[in-house]
Parts: C-alpha cells; sequence; structure tokens
DNA sequence: ATTATCTATAGATCTATAGATAATGC
DNA sequence: ATTATCTATAGATCTATAGATAATGC
C-alpha cells in the first residue's frame, strides 16, 4: 500500500503555474462554468489566444487542475493520518476530507466530478490520494465504503442538499461511528483487495 | 414521518407530458449537456421556438425532469421498505437506491446535482422522496449518513472514480453491514432531528 | 377564437487557428 | 533566434422573443 512518498508531479513552467493559479481563482471566486479561456486570459491581462502557447487546450488547463486537486487532497488525508493516534483515524480522516473539501470547493468538485483524465495524470497519484482510507480501516471494502460516504456527505452539503437545520457535525459523528462500530470491520475475510 | 402518500403532483398537459418524455430520453442517451432546446424540439419533430407555448424557459423543463426524479427515487425506496423484513431494511433500501440510480443515470443526476429548484416543486415530494431512510434507521443523523453514503457510492459509480477490478456488491455489502452493525445506532440519543 | 407552430432573428457566448508583431535570451 | 503576445476571424453553438400563419375547438 502506498503511504510514502508522493508520487512526482508533471513539471510546469512559471508561465503555465501562473495560469493555473488565475485558473483556480477564477474557479473558486466564479464557478466551474465560468472558467473560460476568455475570463482566464482576463484575469491575466492577456488576450485567450495566448493561453494556447503554454496549455494545448482547456481541457490541459482542467487536468492541471484535477492533478493540483487530488495532490492536495492527499496531501491534507496523510497529514491527518499521520497525526492521529490509533484508535482515531477513521473520524481525523472523515474531519480532515470534509475540512479540505469545503475550504475549496471548485477544486473539489472539478477533481472528483465526470471522467478522471487518468492517462494525463501522474503514475500512482489517484492511488496515493485515496490510500489514507486503506490505512485507516482493516478491510479494504470497507475503505471504499468510507471514501464513498465522505465523498457523498461532502457532495450534498456543497449542493446544500440537506433540509435548513440539519447539524452536520453531528452527521458526520454519526457516520463515523457507523463505520467505527465492533462489527464494522468483520464480515467477509477480504478476498479481493479493491486499491484506492 | 412522512411515510403515508407521495404528494401530490404538479399538473402537467398531454403535450408538455410529451416534451419531457423527450427531453427525458435525450437527457439518457445524449447526457446533460446535450439536453437542448433544440436538440428537444428536433426530437419532436417541431422548431425550437415552439416549445416556449409549453415552457416558460428550459429550466422549467429541467424542473419538471427532477420532479420525476425525486417522485421515481422516493417510490422505489418506499417499495422497497415496505417489501423489506424489519431485519433487512437498510440492505434493501440501500440496494433500491443503487438499482434505481444505474437505471436511470441521467435523471438521477439531473436530480441529485447542483442547486434544487426547490420552490418550483410539489410541497413535501423531497421529504417524502428521503423519507425512507429516516425509516430504515432510528438515528435521525444516521439516516442522513446513510443516504449521503449510498449517494456518493452511487455518484462514484456513475462517475467510474473506483479503479478497475473493485468488487463493488463487496463495497455496498461493507457499507450496509457499517450501518447496521451493533453500536451503528447508537451514541447520542437524538435530541435534533434532522429531516430528510 | 384560441392554440400551436413556423420563420426570422437578436444577442450572447465559446474554443481554437493563422499569421503578424513585439519582447526576450543567447 | 526564439518565445510570447496580438489582431482577426472561422465556425459552432445556445436561449429566447416577435410577429406571421396554420390547425383546432366551440
Amino acid at each position: 500500500m502506498n503511504s510514502a512518498q508522493q508520487p512526482a508531479r508533471t513539471p510546469r513552467t512559471s508561465r503555465a503555474a501562473q495560469i493555473v493559479a488565475a485558473a483556480r481563482d477564477l474557479l473558486e471566486e466564479r464557478g466551474r462554468d465560468e472558467l473560460t479561456m476568455r475570463a482566464l486570459a482576463e484575469r491575466l491581462g492577456i488576450r485567450a489566444p495566448s493561453l494556447y502557447k503554454h496549455f494545448r487546450n482547456k481541457e490541459a488547463v482542467e487536468t492541471a487542475l484535477v492533478e493540483d486537486g487530488l495532490a492536495e487532497m492527499g496531501a491534507a488525508l496523510h497529514t491527518a493520518l499521520r497525526k492521529a493516534s490509533a484508535l482515531d483515524r477513521v473520524p481525523a480522516l472523515l474531519a480532515a476530507y470534509r475540512r479540505h473539501a469545503l475550504a475549496h470547493p471548485g477544486l473539489y468538485r472539478l477533481s472528483t466530478t465526470g471522467p478522471l483524465p487518468r492517462e494525463a495524470l501522474p503514475d500512482g497519484l489517484e492511488e496515493w490520494a485515496g490510500s489514507p482510507f486503506f490505512l485507516a480501516t482493516e478491510d479494504p471494502h470497507l475503505a471504499q465504503a468510507l471514501w464513498s460516504y465522505a465523498h457523498g456527505m461532502v457532495d450534498l452539503e456543497l449542493d446544500r442538499r440537506y433540509p435548513d437545520g440539519s447539524d452536520l457535525d453531528r452527521t458526520w459523528q454519526a457516520g463515523a461511528r457507523a463505520f467505527t462500530a465492533p462489527g464494522a470491520d468483520e464480515g467477509l475475510s477480504g478476498r479481493s483487495s479493491p486499491k484506492p
């Protein structure tokens, strides 16, 4: 299981890094639909066609953002696990997941919605980002379920799907309890082992 | 808790119903971005401006689809609960949720993604559709967590975010076990009660 | 009479390429 | 020399309104 090093990142020229930074600001401030090549250029004080000297197309800009999103979420989760006591791994992981996602909702959405451009991402990044869930539980299927739970909570919270007055802190707690209850970890003893 | 009658639906002229049916086919066959007023008209053999005699705008067509999506998911879940034995409620509910969502992925996505047009939906429909989760567990917070789990699983499955070779049947089982493990239901005795 | 449809069109976008010009690095 | 930027523009869309014409219901 990959808990060690973060995989190597795709190199970026400094101009490309500036463009990605501006794209990210735009994404967080104005949302995904308004992340257009025109708006991005305008924010950088250049004309849209100039962007194409740095990125092949719009998708390449988005892929760079997805890469950042996965890497940063992975870093947040690995850090949370490292700091947690052995008994508190699941709640610590969930808290870090929620905090990170809500702090960067645009990037979270971009990197968790729709098809993942796996060919264009660094090898191992996706697995590394998800591996904390597999380190926090015994059974890999339970790990996938836990990850799905965290994603579902964040997704619904970002979309304001919970009724007004919901006490989401307590809902997160209830989920954490379910995933750590005695017996949650048991059952079919892990025959097949899904990866993150 | 609203487990009884499905709330009254918004009335539709027969032509409006045909338009919604065509919109739904388009949504399932070609996806959300390709659900345009032009494509919809073309599928019906008319010109796009004619649609505006039946729906105020595109959003109104989408709201009608969301209404159908919630009502049908609610019906599927209520039926599943009704048929399940008292001990099997959680797994039965999860199985029905998954089956229904995967059978109508376009509609599922449309009705669970982005802001919900609550003002334009029938009163009580959203609550009724979600109430089965609250009937399947004791603690309302656990119910919200269970709902979130189901949504997260479906969302990631539809987006093919699980690694190749994942045995999702077992992942669903692991989650169901977690939410029914002894102790999952316990903890803070329900002080505040979120609604579905 | 009323309703459904049509044509024509306004008004907004977007992504991306081609080729010219300005700025920078050796 | 090479790289970054610019202007100009092709080529696709979309949603929605206005006003004319055809179809339908009393």
